[in-house]
DNA sequence: GATGAATGAGAATTCATTCAT
DNA sequence: AATGAATGAATTCTCATTCAT
């Protein structure tokens, strides 16, 4: 079992970024052990070398995406930034972040993938409610400020902003990448702002 | 193969609504025709006589969820509403139908399970971006008319209604459909609304 | 179970008609309860109205395939034709017969469809063992008078008659019956006729 | 896929000769992965490591069929022998091979048994007809060189031997190979000589 | 570390047959 | 006679996993 402190040699890594993007590419249907062996050049059971078992690859997976959390508690601790500087910089955190991985993008936004394990399952919604929760603690801390309405709820504000970045991710994902997510990110942000900043 | 302008059997239907709460309740890897004919109580066979393919009933679950389309084109086209009691109306009726059909909601909202078909694919897109687009139009409406801010995207607006509503569905879901989706639709329009509408 | 002495009723005649084309068309995979209801426009059910089992079809089709037994043996038995003429006319007889009822051609050639039965292999190979007789007993009453060839083998003799027939069958029917069968009969005849006569 | 070209392995080699006797022994339908499995002692899944469908078995089998091929044309360019020898050895050469691989000789007069699939329809028809171009090659050989009668017709001339040696090893077949082949082919050969050789 | 063969469980699907209506 | 639903066995094939080398 690869414990989420343990370091992942070069082998485990280049597993699991195979295994994302094949989820990424075709679904998690393709991945199989089968075809993860043969993206990375390697027999099926050396697979088995480096980890114990296909559920600890999703796990491997999971943690993966667990690490990007990292950034974010970064940017919500800079003392430095006002609320509404913070929410900007978020978000075009995590846009700078999907268009660099799109195939994180693609996957950390199907939570429903990982249903079938329940430690998967609550292991995601943990990092999805994760991010919910920074952007619905800044809205509070705007709120309290007074620069951000008061009147909202700051629950579903985040409930929107998540929501609407898995909605651009997901059609850009659609439309194969074709464009710039940033450019979407900033138009984002742009009605955001618009939004929810108290009228002075 | 099950046309869509067929009319479904009694049959049809029981397997249909069994398969979507098999969806439901343990994810799509449940859905096999074993567990299927299982929880109906029939042989595995006998589904056959029923549907072609396994294929045929995913197309049959997708073809229920476009039924519930017709119900907001209705609203869309009352004349007598204003574009802000449309929006009010569309989101009620969607949170009403959501928390009568849970499993629907559930699976309606997982594009990414059927990922693995591209017919069925591009038909559950299809069904997600009507739904945002039927929200951007009213928005565009309302903005004409004056009465929503200008300023913002109606599609990003689109994006975060469409967004929160999956939030909220799929965190209803997690807790296990414990309390009132009725109320979590109330407190969103009640956002929404402060959020949108232009100050006179 | 159909016995052999009964008479068939129309549908049955109809179903083993259906049966025969169904194999000749696609081979004998094709031929499942399915399809032949298909084909005739009945449900599968209704077949077993008329027939115990789809042994008892296959049965039926060879029977049908026994009764052309009965022309051989009147052509045998015309005691005015010389055994010259006898070989020719059975031969002849043959080619109209296949030539008239093409599905039966294809399936009459192909002993080895009906392997799984104890029964109907055996059955089948009465047939094709019959003909080859036939022929046997022909040239054998033409050696004996002196007109054929006294040194060959009557029985090779009867081999190589019926497998050239059953090549010229097959072939014809490779080549989508798209020319006449008689005309290679005739061609059959002319060289038989000149390998076989003792000359005078 | 396993080529034509590439050398089977020592695994694929058994399971070709394990579904050869088993088509000879039980007759196609007897030809399942189950079956082939069992007769091996493998489980069923193994069989997939080696090949990679059972379509691909077929092709296999028939691969090995073609190989004979190159028996026949050694023969055919021996230039020292003269077409009667050369008919001759071709005639023993392929009683040999039955006689050794009765399994194959089983099989390789069964072409319906293919007629499933286009591909290995056509396969078979390629490798009987080729060996009726043999034949046929060879006495218009010997037409031309004036030892074979010149009045009969080469191409009828073809079916009748390989017709009649088709007949004769079904019939050996049929009789549990209880009997020498060989010497039915030493019986054929008399009788062909006979009745092809021009009176000198 | 890595390979390749093997396994056993389970997937979707087909088929002959039965039976109530 | 005929239908339509149902069954149970069989079939091809896939997959995660194991293990000797």
């Amino acid at each position: 079992m690869v414990k989420e402190t343990t370091k992942l040699t070069d082998r485990q890594r280049e597993i699991i970024e195979a295994a994302i993007s094949l989820i990424a590419e075709k679904g998690i249907q393709e991945l199989t052990i089968k075809n993860l062996a043969g993206k990375i050049g390697l027999s099926e059971g050396a697979i088995y070398r480096h980890f114990s078992s296909k559920l600890d690859i999703l796990h491997g997976i999971l943690s993966t995406f667990k690490k990007s959390k990292v950034n974010l508690l970064a940017i919500l601790n800079k003392n430095n930034l006002t609320p509404c500087e913070k929410l900007k910089s978020l978000l075009f955190e995590r846009f700078d972040y999907f268009e660099k991985y799109p195939a994180i993008a693609s996957v950390i936004f199907s939570e429903e993938l990982f249903r079938n394990d329940a430690e998967l399952s609550s292991y995601i919604h943990d990092i999805m409610f994760f991010m919910q929760d920074v952007f619905v603690s800044i809205i509070l801390e705007g709120q309290s400020e007074g620069i951000f309405k008061r009147e909202i709820s700051a629950k579903i504000m985040g409930y929107m902003i998540t929501g609407a970045m898995r909605n651009i991710v997901l059609r850009w994902k659609h439309d194969g990448f074709s464009y710039s997510l940033k450019k979407e990110g900033e138009e984002l942000w742009k009605t955001i702002e618009i939004l929810i900043k108290e009228e002075s």
